[in-house]
DNA sequence: CTGAAAGCGCTTACAG
DNA sequence: CTGAAAGCGCTTACAG
């Protein structure tokens, strides 16, 4: 009531036009002040830069797109941002892409190939400009010709798909895996048992191929490999692991497997009596939250997480600007900390390694 | 060479308009298929819906955005999504907010209150249609301020702000606080202590609140408070806590804390031979893949991490559909889970509270 | 150094 | 039930 209409229009957000006006400028001059171009007189830069705060002004992200075809949001696609690695990558990755004022939005497969395809098919209907990639199966055909179609620069943590051009992200689980053969061998185990993820996706077959590799170099005995699938990370897959590895007679356990998994080794090596590392040497994957929190102090091999989502976020941004360069594959390594979870295997299982020895 | 200008024209997306020329109808009436408009023949229709699907036409997001100033976005403003429970609130709220084709963007602040004015700037910059907020700060006369200018659907969760028109999901620490001395209370112990997350956050604030109506209830003995400020969340307070806690004679102790931390309070005592749940209980807060690797397996306080983030998702959904409702705000409760960390005081402690119980 | 004008791909009254 | 046309808020050649 009595209020002129000016008043009453203040929920709108003021536009390029109205800061234009209240700096005195054209559209034109107000958007390059906005976009930092160089050809603007600093006494007008000045001056819209001073309206632009008076007013409050912040550009239509919508608009800016749409003329761009950039939408400055990156997505990325994860079996669960619960997850302690994962969630790791996720926070990294934002950080380091909102330098660039670009903004990462989620989604999640909850682990199954169809909550896989959702998840991407409503990341590419976000238009995003660059998708980041936790996938759960790497060699399937679908994968590949899934990702060909998407027509958007694409980064893979940890995957390698055939015929897909992307940048990669590696870790060398083989090399960690190898690591930690080393270092069983050297405590004096000769029985080694090891539990990798599943060989869809690469670290599962990194992983696998480091085992056998470590146990053949040191002439160490296999005490069995169990391959954990996706939809089975969690504690009950561990008990298996801890029975199998038991009954096997391995003095020692390597678990390139998720933490989780890994609790419930300890778990039930725990309810069978048996002791770590006294009875049995135990190997994690990755430094978490999690693995942090376990006792005893897990020995683990380790990725360098932090440094996997910067390296991913560079490739982003070089990709960004750089649409044609040839796709580009980095490795890190993966780190073995020694902590309270390995130690020498008991005498009495060194006393029966010793005539296998002696046969060799 | 030799190429029509059509098939080089490959790379760009099929627009609205290729969608409509390709199924022989107006732009308008693709746009009405598009977007499930009721005045569509049937036949027509089917042929538009058939030619997207041939076609692999998707809306671009930013164009229809900027007709309908809504961007499908909610943001999702909290300390780390690396954290345990955060991570969890993300991840159900992003499964939820997809079935409403609306995708979430996350940003951190690094438990720090500059990190979080950034972190709140880069989602409204990207012009997000509601946020859900977990504050690092709930009092600050900053917090109010900045959130009434956003003029956007906000929905606080587990957060009060004061003068603040925002949806609000709570959760009943007081409560929560009350039953774990409850259950401490009738296994006989007589001096409790308490640590709890800073009072600049509801949690804090009630969580102290419940600890002290608790003991005033039952007639115990306080063996002191510690209030954990955000940016010291980590075993390190624990370690801390936990001293203080043994040296002021406490038999139980109840961590209204991030589990990190009161992994740390049993890191410490584990340090200092007092055995859990032996010597002192233990009562954590919140039910996460950390609390359920933790050894001994920790009698909890836990919040309903599924229920809390649908809630909040709801009422965005809510909020979104009807702006002018009055805020709402719901209450959840939070549970009593009862394990291995919380037993009967040791004898010696339970003589010593026995002339204090008949003084009175 | 500055500005007028076109156009990005949609949705939505409006008219029929 | 269908379509022509306007306009959302920007950026970017183009001209001066």
């Amino acid at each position: 009531v009595g209020e002129t209409p000016e008043t009453r229009t203040v929920q709108r957000d003021p536009t390029i036009l109205d800061l234009a006006r209240a700096a005195n400028v054209s559209k034109t001059t107000a958007s390059r002040v906005l976009n930092g171009a160089p050809n603007v007189a600093p006494e007008t830069r000045a001056r819209v830069l001073e309206t632009i705060k008076r007013i409050d002004y912040r550009v239509n992200a919508a608009a800016r797109s749409l003329r761009t075809t950039r939408s400055f949001l990156v997505g990325y696609l994860v079996p669960a941002v619960s997850n302690d690695v994962f969630g790791k990558f996720a926070e990294v990755l934002e950080e380091e892409l909102r330098r660039d004022g670009v903004g990462l939005v989620i989604a999640t497969s909850g682990w199954h190939p169809e909550g896989e395809r959702l998840a991407l098919e409503s990341l590419r209907a976000r238009q995003v400009d660059a998708l980041v990639l936790s996938l759960g199966d790497d060699r399937g055909r679908a994968a590949g010709d899934r990702l060909r179609g998407i027509g958007r620069p694409l980064v893979l943590i940890d995957r390698e798909v055939e015929g897909v051009a992307a940048d990669v992200v590696l870790t060398d689980e083989r090399n960690g895996v190898k690591q930690a053969i080393d270092h069983l061998a050297s405590l004096g185990h000769r029985t080694i048992g090891g539990a990798v993820i599943n060989t869809l996706v690469r670290p599962g077959r990194e992983a696998l191929a480091g085992l056998r590799a470590g146990i053949l170099e040191h002439g160490l005995e296999s005490a069995g490999e169990v391959v954990v699938p996706y939809q089975r990370v969690g504690r009950q897959m561990g008990h298996e692991i801890a029975e199998q590895m038991v009954g096997s007679g391995s003095s020692a356990i390597v678990c390139a497997v998720p933490t989780t998994v890994t609790a419930g080794v300890l778990e039930r090596l725990d309810e069978l009596a048996v002791r770590v590392p006294d009875d049995v040497s135990v190997v994690g994957f990755d430094d978490s939250d999690l693995a942090s929190v376990i006792r005893p102090r897990l020995t683990v091999i380790a990725r360098p997480l932090e440094q996997v989502s910067q390296r991913a976020s560079r490739l982003i941004t070089s990709r960004l600007g750089e649409p044609t360069r040839p796709p580009r594959v980095e490795t890190v390594r993966m780190n073995l900390l020694v902590r309270d979870s390995t130690a020498p295997p008991p005498v009495r299982a060194r006393r029966l390694s010793v005539p296998q020895r002696s046969t060799r």
